[in-house]
RNA sequence: GUCCCCUUCGUCUAGUGGCCUAGGACAUCGCCCUCUCACGGCGACAACAGGGAUUCGAAUUCCCUAGGGGACGCCA
């Protein structure tokens, strides 16, 4: 398959050659979502593996918003698009494409399909279709447009009634895709209707725009989800009608929720934003993604340079996955244990943004303990409260007394206080006193953090500093 | 209903006719490490949907069945 690709690119490097050098040799791949919600964890990956594919190449990566349904397109949506893709880290090359703007150059070359004997104009109305389809149903057969514009006159058109322009597709024959994922995939297109181009208030369909939009940016391969599959059989009759090269297509599997059903709100089909509130690293999302379709060979960690470096379609799978979100966190965990500590000190502080820079320091020293128990950005968030809340003390018994005033004075006149030597001072308390570590490290725990569950005690020393470690003992020491 | 696609441990997957008494990861369970909690280390459990065919040999090729998914809009 890979081979394939490759063939593929030289054939297109010969028929394109005097074509501007910038789109010799070059793979362009595209995403083009809808701006109609958030960017949502299906479209991320979609946008993640076309992304990888360009880069892997060494080609472009296009970005294209399909706003042409301009009640459901929002801004919001655009944004929620662009700021989802940035924080994944998936850089697109030159400017986005607005749809929408480009809806008259579509138009006109519908229209020219339509001279050219390739379309025609249909004056059904929608109650027609809809009898039609009904009708078709009953029947067991297709439900399609039945064709019955397509050689009549348009001399014999209704006067009152504004037609769409529909495409002549082929009665008989079939149509076959070499598809990159699904291999080859033959359909009759018999069940291929004869799909509208242009609506009757004289804008462009998403069936057309996409292709001659592909064309236009000279978009070479199309990584999509399997909903596309039978769309990209309508769409070949276009660039047939046109005369145009088709692009490969790869059809990826869709993302299924835990049960096996369709990503739904309730379980994952989230924006990727929401992802990054639940307290996840891009890299983490973006890793997991990568697992979820594609694989190279028993590889589980794989870093963006690595994905970049190893993605072809060769590993892409056929079957749809669902997300395992333990997965995800796990990879998240991997992930938080291997970040630079003052870049998750920063990210934790976005939403914590009245803390005083001695607490931030304490943080910043204790993040290496609290770092290696954290699966979630929340969870690193609510232990660094460790470092961050107003000291509370309880009351100690008399034995646990004992032990921590002789900690305290061991502290007090420890020379350097760095973790080792905190170490070494406390095991040499607990030494001398006959103990196990752990009978003087538990009262210590409670005494410095007033918790049960904390990082290790030579970790919250160290953080919390000498005096500060030394105040919180002796208010202890005189409850 | 019509067309199309998919089917390996609970989940994500490796596997491209012999290396498979099917490998890895997550989850689960056990042990070790240990100052709590984690991390980490070691180990256990656990799958080729079913049936035919081809072949000396099939998870791998073909056919059928079953199950799952997708598409059938003047949405994208």
């Amino acid at each position: 398959m890979n081979n394939l690709l490759k063939v593929n690119i030289k054939t297109m490097t010969k028929h394109s050659s005097y074509e501007s050098t910038l789109s010799k040799n070059k793979i362009v791949t595209r995403f083009a979502p809808s701006p109609t919600g958030f960017l949502h964890i299906g479209g991320a990956r979609t946008a993640l593996f076309n992304w990888l594919l360009a880069r892997h190449y060494n080609g472009k990566f296009l970005l294209r918003i399909e706003d042409t349904d301009r009640v459901r397109s929002t801004q919001e949506a655009v944004d929620a698009i662009f700021n989802g893709l940035k924080w994944l880290g998936i850089t697109w090359d030159e400017e986005p494409v607005f749809q929408f703007s480009r809806a008259k150059h579509h138009v006109e070359l519908a229209k020219k399909l339509v001279e050219n004997g390739k379309a025609y104009y249909c004056y059904c109305t929608p109650e027609e279709l809809e009898a039609m389809r009904e009708k078709a149903k009953a029947q067991g057969i297709s439900p399609k447009y039945n064709g019955m514009w397509r050689e009549r006159d348009p001399k014999t058109a209704p006067a009152d009634i504004k037609p769409v322009i529909r495409l002549k597709v082929p009665l008989d024959g079939e149509t076959t895709l070499h598809d990159i994922v699904q291999g080859t995939v033959t359909v009759a297109n018999s069940q291929i209707d004869d799909m509208i181009l242009v609506r009757s208030d004289g804008t462009p369909t998403f069936m057309l725009s996409v292709v001659v939009d592909d064309h236009d940016m000279g978009v070479t391969h199309v990584i999509r989800g399997d909903d596309h599959l039978t769309n990209t059989f309508r769409q070949i009759q276009i660039y047939n009608a046109f005369g145009w090269e088709i692009p490969k297509y790869g059809h990826i599997p869709l993302i299924h929720g835990p049960d096996g059903a369709k990503l739904s709100k309730r379980h994952g089909a989230l924006g990727v934003e929401a992802y990054r509130d639940m307290g996840f690293l891009p890299e983490a999302v973006c890793n997991c993604l990568l697992r979820l379709g594609w694989s190279h060979g028993n590889d589980e960690i794989i870093s963006i340079e690595q994905a970049i470096e190893w993605f072809t379609t060769d590993n892409l799978g056929k079957s749809a996955a669902r997300l395992d979100f333990q997965k995800m966190e796990k990879l998240n965990s991997y992930y938080i244990k291997n970040a630079e500590n003052e870049r998750l000190l920063n990210i934790i502080m976005e939403t914590n943004k009245d803390i005083s820079e001695e607490k931030k320091h304490r943080i910043l020293l204790g993040m290496n303990g609290l770092k290696q128990r954290a699966k979630t950005i929340i969870e690193l968030r609510n232990m660094a409260t460790i470092y961050t809340e107003d000291y509370v003390t309880t009351k100690i018994d008399e034995m646990n007394k004992e032990i921590l005033k002789d900690i305290d004075i061991a502290l007090r006149i420890l020379p350097e206080w760095t973790e080792e030597a905190i170490d070494k001072c406390l095991h040499t308390v607990a030494e001398k006193k006959g103990l196990s570590f752990g009978k003087i490290a538990q009262p210590l725990r409670t005494v410095l953090s007033n918790r049960k569950i904390t990082p290790g005690i030579f970790e919250m020393l160290f953080a919390f500093g000498r005096d500060e470690s030394l105040k919180r003992l002796s208010i202890a020491l005189n409850f």
